[in-house]
DNA sequence: TTGCGTGCAAAGGTTTTGCATGGCA
DNA sequence: TGCCATGCAAAACCTTTGCACGCAA
């Protein structure tokens, strides 16, 4: 189940939110694209939420756990993505290529070997979310 | 040398902004603070920048690989950084605390085993110079 | 019924942009 | 002289907030 504050409903918004994420984990969104995807979803019946609605919900989230928010993705946008609730090893990081500006989703257990040598070794815990690894992507790097 | 673009002029400005980061090394800014820094600067006699020309300018000395941005300090806001020149920067990673903003270099081969790693694998050329991992230093990770 | 959640619109703060002027090369 | 840089103010942008109403429990 997904946690939530003590002092909380469950209204048909919250809900939306929480499913549209949750269907799309290790993918993050902004607020906007959030609002955008949910105002456009089908059923026309339901009540799609305010963006207003949308950031409150993604702040209750975020407190709760729920979900990791992390500043920096185009124009400084804050990103919000679900948190698996499966084990903690679903180490996840962001290339961003510096030349095109493409993202690509790595995943990779080298990097959780990484993740906890600095740990261990360098006492700094770090967090896959917020980090992204720049450099140039495949195309890139050839063409220049 | 600061590196420029080929197309640009050394102004006072430029000149102001850049000096005052270089003495400042391993120490970021916002845009703000130093448009504050350089307005309450002593000399009255030279003219500091207006905040829309630190931005400009900031933005400059990034693409030019003067200036390291971080973007989601306190408030989202975007911090500025000089790159030292020297060669050992640019053969490490920076480590950066999200709770206390503290910045430390991390020399450790695993980085240079991780970068070919992602370079033959994966077909993505890590930039480690602009590359900041996020994540709780050793200090705040304790007391959180 | 109680009080959190919502929608709407307006405010807030950071960053960008338009335009005329100033200054470097 | 040509052209980029600057200053000022306004705009653009994302996000938060105030208020009255709606809805979950």
């Amino acid at each position: 189940m997904v946690k939530r504050s003590k002092e909380s409903y469950n209204t048909k918004q919250r809900e939306h939110i929480i499913h549209f994420l949750k269907d799309a984990q290790n993918r993050h969104f902004t607020a906007e694209e959030i609002h955008y995807a949910l105002s456009n979803a089908g059923s026309t019946a339901v009540k799609s939420p305010a963006l207003a609605t949308v950031y409150r919900t993604l702040d209750k989230l975020v407190k709760d756990g729920c979900l990791r928010k992390y500043i920096g993705g185009e124009g400084g946008k804050a990103c919000y993505q679900y948190i698996s609730e499966d084990a903690e090893c679903a180490e996840h990081y962001h290339l961003k290529c510096t030349n095109c500006g493409i993202l690509i989703h790595l995943n990779c257990d080298k990097i959780g070997t990484l993740v906890s040598h600095i740990r261990r070794k360098h006492s700094f815990v770090l967090d896959t979310s917020r980090t992204v690894l720049y450099g140039l992507c495949a195309d890139c790097s050839k063409n220049i």
